[in-house]
DNA sequence: CGCAGAATTGATACATCTCAAGCTGGGTGG
DNA sequence: CCACCCAGCTTGAGATGTATCAATTCTGCG
């Protein structure tokens, strides 16, 4: 278990609140939802939610990476979400979930006892509104990723990847386009592989060849530096228009 | 253009008032949307919209099959979506298409003009709620197709397409599990590689082995019949459990 | 220091793609 | 009315990208 070095019981100081289901609510709606949500933590590695458990609770992860994956009889699985900060988890209305929820990193969520949370969906527009919102971006994501599992080559997948994590990571921070960055990847080969639709041996040989090439640079495993993010986004198949950021 | 043989001015008489973005609403709702509404006809094969296109509607479709589709620079494209009626096109707060959006069949879609849908998702609540539930209904959809992209065998996908479209098909028909059935594709072989990230080619040869080992049987091209429904999941490398329909 | 999990690298197998050649069936114009 | 035409489809042979199986090599940590 982690623990949270914020002070996490009051809403205004929380750090996702204004990305999160709550970021559009008035103060009496923040009230509402202060008293039906309470905190839980996970550590790395730890699977929070299996498929098939019943999930009387939905929750704006608050702190740290998790992913949603879906796996068949024979053992091959996809990840099929990948859940940073602000990102909701649970659907209102159905209570058996349909997804694996695995902790990459240490996870602090918030989360809200679920039929309260479905009774303000009801009587109160802005948790509702700002939920559609997040369930549409998720959807163009879902979108965006299903060209990518169906079309792109295993070279075009990582460097998408990595493209997507530079892009996440360094969307609050105005990154200069065409200059340098680094990213932390959150994730593990076999994870990165699960995410791609790929083994994690070909995720091995791809990330070498970008690296071999000077596409990208490595401090240890999970550090990547781009030296030129626009030559990497050259290698994703990408559409080159369409502003490099958003 | 083809020619609606229903009456569609009445929302009443709508085949899909009681699915659509319209479901859950009253009828001082339903007379607000029948004020800010149109129809518009495709006919099969005609792109209906763009991706980049500028978008001043969203729309239902009433009557018809049509897909989403994403393309790549060197013509690699993907479909990310399959329209049947009651679905919905276009998204409230954004003007630019990101999908093309092509009618596979004669098209009659209902649109909304988009500022004053945009007005009423704020005004009255049941068109907002039911857009929720119907994005969240297509995001579960997308992750099971993502799993389909990113980790079933051809075979498998093509069992999995089957199987989804005679599910949708036989919905609300109550089909007998286990029994005969038999399905309308209503996707040419081209369209169907692109639903599955393949090509055409493998798609042909992989309906071919299904129909010689007897899974389906082929009426002409497009209409096939299912001797045994369990037969055809089995082959889906889906769970057997979680019930053969919903 | 040495272990265990994670990652890399190599050799080979195989599923799917690619390129190419016919087939089929429904519509059309002579 | 029939031959032709053409889009859609099937089938074949060979190429290729990724998976699979199998060693090593890293790297962080107790």
């Amino acid at each position: 278990m982690n623990k949270s070095v914020i002070d996490l019981n009051e809403c205004t100081n929380c750090p996702i609140r204004h990305r999160a289901v709550c970021a559009r609510c008035e103060t009496d709606e923040l009230e509402q939802l202060e008293s039906m949500k309470y905190y839980r933590n996970y550590s790395a590695g730890q699977t929070m939610i299996w498929a098939g458990d019943k999930m009387d609770f939905v929750a704006s992860v608050v702190v740290g990476v998790a992913t949603l994956s879906q796996t068949m009889e024979d053992g091959r699985t996809q990840m099929v979400g990948l859940l940073l900060p602000s990102d909701f988890i649970g659907r209102p209305g159905r209570d058996i979930a349909p997804y694996n929820v695995t902790a990459v990193s240490d996870v602090t969520v918030c989360c809200f006892r679920k039929k309260p949370f479905e009774n303000m969906l009801v009587t109160t527009p802005h948790v509702g509104q700002r939920l559609l919102e997040m369930a549409l971006d998720e959807l163009d994501a879902a979108r965006e990723w299903m060209l990518l599992l169906g079309r792109k080559t295993a070279r075009e997948k990582i460097a998408s990847l990595i493209a997507i994590i530079a892009r996440r990571d360094n969307e609050a921070k105005s990154a200069i386009p065409g200059g340098q960055m680094s990213v932390d990847l959150p994730l593990t080969r076999e994870a990165m592989a699960d995410y791609l639709g790929l083994t994690l041996e070909t995720v091995s040989r791809q990330v070498s060849a970008l690296k071999r090439e000077g596409i990208i640079e490595l401090e240890g495993k999970r550090r990547v530096i781009i030296p030129d993010i626009d030559v990497l986004m050259d290698e994703t198949g990408d559409d080159s228009d369409g502003g490099p950021l958003i």
